[in-house]
DNA sequence: GCATATTTGTCCGTATGTATA
DNA sequence: CTATACATACGGACAAATATG
């Protein structure tokens, strides 16, 4: 009996695909997306494409106004603030209240580590990737399911935030040590001040992608 | 120009009623939900159902399994733990970082006092929602769009759990006075005070009503 | 401000695949 | 194992709302 038969269903598989060209910029912020068009395009039947859309408005990444149609979402200024505020909510307590003997802490390491292999080879999209890694085990440190879907709706909408600022090694860089401090300090149970770096980290890491965002807002 | 006219699609207020129906007990949990026959019983097609359910799985309100339905969801001791968990870490957070100038706190205010004429009257289904309206205000301090929707979903999961345990005196009536030290410690400026209250508060709550569970699940 | 065209909202009928009696 | 019930997915149709000239 395989119990991993995924048997995903059309929806999932097409919800995933839309994903991925929104994560990939192959979708802009701000993009219409037309049933009519989008259903002749995937191949799938429109009612079968609305389905989808319901999916994806309820995960946040694009917006639905009635008799409007839905579109890519484009988060703004108050969105950045929020998801930042929930982030230093989750994350400073995920590492307060964590064991250091926690599966998710081998996650980490192996994030901090393939993060400096890819920092060497320049691949500054890697970097990126495992940076994403790196929290979302923090957020698993919790062992809270709800948490974790939260985190993973608001990890999507930063996505879109900074899907385009194509400065990667600016945005990525500085933060690979960070988490390589954060995590030395979990892992000698001085979880506070863990805890206390990873305020500052987001605080950090808010003001960039705001700095990053008025700027890309500016130049159109 | 009149900004609120919700105009709200069928989708919307079927998920509407179809939500009043569970909380409302009509609907127990683990009823399995059939596309034709619901559908005909609201008057409304299986495709717009099905896009009604959508929504609703991705609330928590039901559950989806491949090729066998949705039915309504049925929380375990996990998820209680769980949602107060959540509970604990949102309502301690809005309450510590509340300003007692916050227009939520009149809210809050008019709760205790309903709450407090309900219960001279012995209606305790009153008394809950003046609680649960209470505890929406606290979350509302903390000006978060994102944690405000999570807490509407973990909200209406610990409905589902308790809308069956008829005890409300026993599950209300002690915590109306507690509503009122802590409202009290927030308007005196002592926010710690009330956070601190509050974590007491949720760990008496969520006892009660795990033995509540652990009841009526062995009555089975 | 009006008439028209486009797009979404909703329904129906049907075919296919999957799970259960 | 077959049969049945049900969910999945499709395509077409029309009404209603919005956008366009």
């Amino acid at each position: 009996m395989k119990k991993d038969a995924p048997a995903q269903t059309l929806i999932d598989r097409t919800a995933e695909t839309i994903r991925a060209r929104i994560t990939a910029g192959d979708l802009v912020p701000g993009t219409r997306l037309s049933e009519a068009a989008l259903s002749e395009q995937l191949g799938i039947s429109r009612n079968t494409l609305r389905e989808v859309f319901r999916l994806l408005t309820q995960e946040g990444l694009v917006r639905h106004e009635p008799h409007r149609g839905v579109s890519v979402a484009l988060p703004d200024v108050a969105a950045i603030i929020d998801i930042y505020r929930v982030r230093r909510l989750i994350e400073c307590d995920a590492l307060r209240g964590a064991s250091a003997f926690h599966p998710s802490v081998a996650r980490m390491v192996q994030a901090v580590d393939a993060a400096r292999r890819w920092q060497a080879d320049g691949d500054w999209r890697s970097v990126g990737t495992e940076n994403m890694a790196f929290h979302t085990a923090i957020v698993e440190l919790a062992d809270s399911d709800r948490l974790m879907r939260l985190y993973r709706q608001i990890s999507a909408e930063l996505r879109l935030a900074f899907g385009h600022l194509n400065n990667h090694a600016l945005l990525h860089a500085p933060y690979i040590e960070k988490n390589a401090a954060i995590l030395a300090l979990l892992q000698a149970g001085r979880n506070d001040e863990a805890a206390e770096a990873m305020s500052g980290y987001l605080s950090l890491s808010e003001r960039t992608v705001l700095a990053a965002l008025a700027r890309q807002q500016q130049g159109r």
